[in-house]
DNA sequence: TTGTTAATTCGCATTACTTGCAAATTAGAA
DNA sequence: TTCTAATTTGCAAGTAATGCGAATTAACAA
């Protein structure tokens, strides 16, 4: 990850504005852990910046992707997922209430092939489905944002 | 896979009607090794079946995949895809042309972890982003459907 | 400080994909 | 053949995300 003022750097040296909303949405998502959509990201920026535009969310967003400061990701549950973790990791996401939780690289067996069968692989991502601790315990599950598209 | 006879016993015994839209998206979708779209497989529905609703071709595929007949998988690049190879294995996408080959689990290490953490892993995808054989010869990429979301 | 200008933000319209709903149709049992 | 619940269909509606033009503003220069 990139403190503030190295993110300004990077931002000069691509011509980019620091604008007061690029600086909110780089830290907000970096203080938060959950994988936020761009609608939560939304909501919680709003509080501090009142007016600030979703649409502008969706853009910074996507112009920090490009620039490869986070990561776009999409589980086919709803909204596509944003990750300020660019480092080599997976993911896991809670079936019952939809939390997402990344999954270090260590803990899982390390794919990286190269290629096979005449494609080349550049990026391989694992996905753990399953049920988070608090939804695995029978009686309190947390009917929290369900999945949508319930893939199986 | 199941036969087209084998398919109208596992539709009896759910109280499901047997109605020719359901014989032959599920019959289409088994001679189709690509993954299609709802959407695509509503284009080759419809010459056989003109007149045939793009809403049921959504709906029988959504029963089908209730019924553990087919699964339901979305790569976070435009529409949802329909896979009737209900066995363990993983998917490909090329990053360029958008098509999607299965990859065989040997193929692939076997990630089948119980639980790690507190929660309860069920099932592991994962998906190899990268260049098809046919995008990878660097004259005669294929333009064809683009991926829309670039994940990354 | 002030001015200039290209970059950025904003809001609204629009697209893409999918689902909800109600009326018309039909498979399968009697 | 008749009956009825299941199914199909078309259209409206919903969600997620993007295109676009007008208004605003960061950054540089004078």
């Amino acid at each position: 990850m990139r403190s503030p003022t190295e993110l300004a750097q990077v931002f000069r040296s691509k011509q980019l504005k620091l604008t007061p909303q690029r600086q909110l949405l780089f830290s907000l998502l970096h203080e938060n852990a959950s994988h936020p959509t761009a609608e939560a990201l939304f909501e919680v920026a709003s509080k501090q910046m009142p007016g600030i535009s979703l649409r502008t969310v969706y853009q910074t967003l996507g112009e920090l992707a490009e620039m490869g400061e986070l990561q776009l990701i999409d589980f086919g549950v709803g909204a596509t997922r944003f990750d300020p973790n660019m480092g080599d990791h997976h993911h896991f996401v809670c079936d019952s209430c939809g939390a997402i939780r990344d999954v270090d690289i260590t803990s899982a067996p390390r794919l990286r092939s190269g290629s096979g069968d005449g494609f080349a692989v550049e990026d391989v991502n694992v996905v753990f489905n399953g049920l988070c601790s608090r939804c695995n315990q029978p009686n309190k599950r947390s009917p929290g944002h369900q999945a949508k598209h319930k893939k199986k």
